[in-house]
DNA sequence: GTCTATACTTAGATAGAC
DNA sequence: GTCTATCTAAGTATAGAC
């Protein structure tokens, strides 16, 4: 049961978010959220319409967090193909999944408009930043004979196909692999970088 | 309402397989599944002991099928990439997602041994494959510095990941991107075929 | 704001008749 | 083999007291 110093409202996003990484929209119930949160029946309907409601503002704040998250390390100030390896390196629950990733084989979600559209967004969204960097990176001559906006639909598949695996087998190991896998593939796109760099 | 002109038991499990794959276990009740085989509540607790047991036969088969269709493309006569290249490219019902990927993230199928082996087996089966295809395709010398079981995985996890890119924007666009992007890359590989062939 | 009582539906399964 | 009745628990929500 989740209790921070906050008010039930945002322990009862906290506990909706906990719950739909691990179940599911369809595996969680409302009973479920009120008794991880430590919050009754009656103040759970009093701060929300009920469980779309709840569902609503959990994947949204999961979503925000995501984007901030990728942020981190494709914004950082270091060539494109640094921070694409940062961002595929990055320390992750693998086991865990992609708590937005996961939504997508959620059919209550995908049916809702208002659940899904966050959902949509974060992979448009996630694709077009990582194509950015690409595309920096090529414009720079830093990387060479890559197509941006196809090559990082590639990465975000790759860290999504990742957690499936890992989830499959139990185990981090074929994340790790898929990661190595597509770091090394991308390796071969690197302009050989002269003593004085990508202008050489 | 599912039949063909086949027994209850069958007209279940196939029931069970559509329902598993568009439902997730967790959000299939057997009442659904009665009522898309047109088969009775006794009749179905004739035949299996429960929804544990109907699922347990469904993903069974379904995962079958998968690693036949695999085999397909995979054990065709022709170059490596070649037979990459077509299980990458085969047609596949993209927004409906891979139905035994789709179960990784079904807590009640990973807590269950009988459910999640199926799953788990399948994916260690098709890495190891297309690790086998690929390694045949570098000792040929048809492909040149690639690590088979590492980009095995990343193969995989392309097709994985992609399914859910596809799921999220609601397209099978970013589903065909990722591929390309994947083949783009595997092409930087591929040994320059003199007129000779790879032993050339 | 939170609690308790209540309500109606579905999940998942058993029992026994036909 | 299949049908109908029946059962306990849970899902999801409303109503009204405190």
């Amino acid at each position: 049961m989740y209790s921070g110093g906050v008010d039930a409202a945002e322990r009862l996003v906290e506990s909706t978010r906990v719950l739909l990484w691990e179940r599911g929209y369809v595996g969680t119930s409302p009973r479920a959220i009120q008794a991880h949160a430590g919050v009754g029946q009656g103040s759970m309907y009093h701060h929300f319409d009920g469980k779309a409601a709840l569902a609503r503002a959990a994947i949204e704040r999961t979503a925000a967090e995501l984007r901030a998250a990728a942020d981190a390390q494709l914004g950082a100030d270091a060539p494109a193909l640094a921070r694409v390896e940062a961002y595929l390196r990055r320390e992750r629950d693998v086991l865990r999944g992609c708590p937005v990733g996961r939504l997508t084989q959620d059919p209550d979600v995908m049916a809702d408009a208002e659940l899904r559209r966050p959902v949509e967004q974060t992979f448009t969204w996630l694709r077009a930043r990582l194509g950015d960097v690409l595309a920096e990176g090529v414009a720079a001559g830093e990387l060479v004979g890559l197509d941006a906006a196809v090559t990082a639909a590639t990465i975000v598949a790759v860290l999504q196909g990742g957690y499936v695996l890992a989830r499959a087998a139990g185990s981090g190991v074929p994340f790790a692999q898929a990661v190595d896998g597509l770091l090394a593939l991308l390796a071969a796109h690197a302009a050989p970088a002269g003593p004085l760099g990508p202008a050489d």
